[in-house]
DNA sequence: GTCATATAATTAACTAGTTAGTTAGATTGT
DNA sequence: ACAATCTAACTAACTAGTTAATTATATGAC
């Protein structure tokens, strides 16, 4: 990795095939074949990948041999496996941002609100169980002191996100509603909730009879993640 | 890896150097140096190693330096290193049974079964916060579909634990001191509580001011998660 | 319309560096 | 003497990343 490399442009970045305002694609010169497929392709296979071996345990090869597309190519749209992993980070958590977020624009007392924020991230990462392994693999890299590039996603969506929470868990306390807990030991314990039944699916599916992602089974959850919640947090 | 590789027997496991009933170590012929203490730092190492890259990020020169050993010795001891990684599995499980089964013996009340258990699961975790990276590098790995190995694992500590708190949860709830909660979704959300906080612990601790790990801290922590769970369990 | 051309998209084959695991012996306590 | 313990140096395999070319496409000149 020479500091040439490092500071290279890439084609992708530099815009070659254009989504304009409405939605037709606006190709431009040498534009050939769906490249924005390709690259979409790849980041969907890195995320597979990703999650099931973690980063270090990542295979450029195998990404690319499950996006169908030559390995050279995953280097063309990203600079390096881990601007790839970067970029596969930027995907899951604006997804969730994107969910989650409108949940505290709305003017739902603060009970209804929180049960809306857990429903939706419930149902943000079981729509996409594969997610919070693909997090884990981030913090299981260099003893999870945190990268620049993790600190920049922690900033960029985390905080604002636990900021609202914040908010919410305020109001709600001020208000009586809630008993009074510490954002810092609520919120990463409503997360625990979450995400860990997903991570540890797999593994859970080869112990015990039961689909720990069946549809049913993931109602269940759903149900119960909601009940434990409520019942430790509302007075 | 040949299969002639796979069979070779390990000296460790013929035996060297035998503890014997008292504490004083009793060599046998060959015996020289301190042939447990080389076992022993190289696990040390070990676990400090996994905890902080995961299996496929670890690197065994580095865990041979951190122990000061030759890498050689490292293969004498442990045959590769999903074995040695077996061995530090076993290490940090055993040591989670000899200390929360006992709580199962005792006589207590359903209620107090559980505040106890709850109390060693999490100083347990908490006077070794690297556990709980080793535990999620396994299921960071193959897509944590459970290897034999972890299977094993599994079966051997998981299990039986399991086995235990759902007797506990049933009586507590024949008692009616229990809110119905069902064992295969309280026992993950309460693992997902104590075990995240630590996983994420070097993360957060770039992202806010205070340090999760400091004791204060920790007092607090285990203060919220046994008061949190008590809300959301206890009637 | 069509033809040369500039440029984007794509690839087969390669390389340099890394890393798990081995070998063949050296050392030491008994 | 002898087996247990330990090591320096090695190797075979793997893997991230590169190179140098090739193919397709839109554009603009005519």
């Amino acid at each position: 990795m020479t500091s040439r490399t490092k500071f290279r442009l890439h084609p992708a970045r530099r815009g070659a095939a254009v989504r304009s305002r409405g939605h037709a694609i606006v190709p431009r010169f040498g534009t050939r074949g769906q490249p924005e497929e390709s690259r979409a392709s790849i980041l969907r296979a890195a995320v597979a990948e990703f999650a099931e071996h973690g980063i270090a345990g990542a295979r450029t090869d195998a990404i690319a041999r499950a996006a169908h597309v030559n390995k050279a190519l995953l280097y063309y749209y990203f600079k390096d496996k881990d601007a790839l992993y970067e970029a596969v980070l930027d995907h899951v958590f604006s997804g969730l941002r994107a969910r989650v977020m409108p949940v505290f624009e709305s003017d739902l007392p603060p009970r209804q609100k929180i049960l809306k924020y857990l429903g939706e991230y419930f149902d943000y990462i079981a729509a996409n169980p594969r997610f919070p392994r693909v997090v884990q693999a981030e913090w299981m890299r260099a003893g999870g002191k945190g990268h620049v590039p993790m600190q920049r996603i922690a900033k960029e969506y985390f905080l604002p996100i636990f900021a609202k929470l914040v908010d919410v868990l305020r109001q709600g306390i001020e208000a009586g509603e809630f008993r009074e807990v510490d954002p810092i030991d609520f919120v990463p314990s409503v997360v625990g909730i979450i995400i860990f039944y997903f991570s540890t699916a797999p593994l859970m599916k080869s112990l015990v009879k039961v689909d720990p992602l069946s549809e049913g089974r993931i109602r269940e959850r759903r149900a119960f993640v909601l009940n434990f919640i409520s019942a430790a947090l509302f007075r």
